[in-house]
DNA sequence: AAATTCAATGAATAAAAAATTAATGAAAAG
DNA sequence: CTTTTCATTAATTTTTTATTCATTGAATTT
């Protein structure tokens, strides 16, 4: 049998995989607190029970956003475009296994860039920097000439916009399938 | 001196283009009434005067959206590759003159996936499917041996991605320029 | 210059959405 | 077995947002 704080927490994820989905696909402003009851089956009392409000609910998400984006660095790779490969194949995979994954990049794309979020919550996601992160990656494949001459910071900036787009779609319609990650890396890859 | 007529139709403008900027850097739900109509320098109610309704309003930047993208089919290119390359060297060029042209192309999409679009603006915001657009192309490119091998549809999928995540970033924030198109046509481009 | 039209306002109203609350009963603790 | 806790609901209240409307005065027409 379940206990209570089991079922209190199962409930928790119940709300929050709801939310997830519904700010995802409507936004957050949108969304209404109760289509995120309906969705999880329950009344908005019981919602407004677990998240104070629907902001909370929502800060929540993008704090989880923020935790799950540990990106496993420079993975021992020789050069610096099998990392460009390494991390775009894995993170096709995970999209592929865990549609999550790709919602929680969208809602965290989302919160940055949407002048409606409230101040403090796009604080948190504004943490996550992916740019800046794949800068001195792309600086030193550049020395070794695996990746293309060019601005790091304008390289690294249209790698990660495809990979948002990508994301995106995938998303909200998985009809059409994720491409190669092979075509994605030539935006970078030296020739 | 201003006609009636011409200030009025400056007016529709004015409103036209401020709900514009503020759909598309807060989205259509989170943007009130009264913030369109104070970036347009008027009141509400003459706001109303204008455009019977925030929807109405919306459904009218959409049909302008849909008339805009009228792309210049497969002009004069001796090679399907370098239609993309005229392609996206163009609309690079567009949107570092015209923000409003960034700023249509992430509303039309912002129509086209956010399921909480009113149905009937959605079905307008459909009517471009650039995507099934460019199959053709591609399918042309592989004959030529220009452009890479794929599915055609999930090849034109990741180059639209792409140029949707770029255009996406560049509506809300040109702080960081503009890739080089040839980096992005080397998504579909035949090495 | 009188009559009419219409841009314009802001306060009033209606509608929608968020949040609260009192009530209920089942589970857990004593 | 009694008491307490707490998950749950449905109805209600509060807050926010869209829309309407009566009014004003300036521009245009007759």
């Amino acid at each position: 049998m379940e206990t209570r704080k089991e079922q209190k927490e199962r409930r928790r994820q119940e709300i929050l995989c709801a939310a997830l989905e519904l700010f995802v696909t409507k936004g957050y402003a949108a969304t209404k607190v109760t289509d995120i009851a309906e969705r999880a089956n329950m009344s908005t009392g019981l919602m407004f029970h677990y998240f104070e409000s629907k902001e909370k609910l929502y800060e929540e998400l993008i704090r989880m956003g923020l935790e799950g984006t540990a990106y496993p660095a420079e993975q021992k790779c020789e050069h610096a475009i099998d990392f460009f490969v390494q991390f775009t194949t894995q993170l096709f995979e995970y999209m592929k296994k865990q549609p999550i994954m790709a919602r929680m990049f969208l809602l965290m794309a989302q919160a940055q860039r949407n002048e409606a979020t409230p101040a403090h919550i796009r604080e948190i996601a504004m943490q996550v920097n992916t740019i800046e992160e794949f800068v001195p990656i792309i600086a030193w494949g550049q020395q070794e000439g695996t990746i293309r001459d060019g601005e790091p910071k304008i390289l690294s900036n249209a790698f990660w916009c495809c990979i948002q787009g990508i994301a995106e779609r995938y998303a909200t319609n998985q009809e059409i399938d994720l491409p190669q990650p092979e075509w994605i890396v030539d935006i970078v890859r030296k020739k």
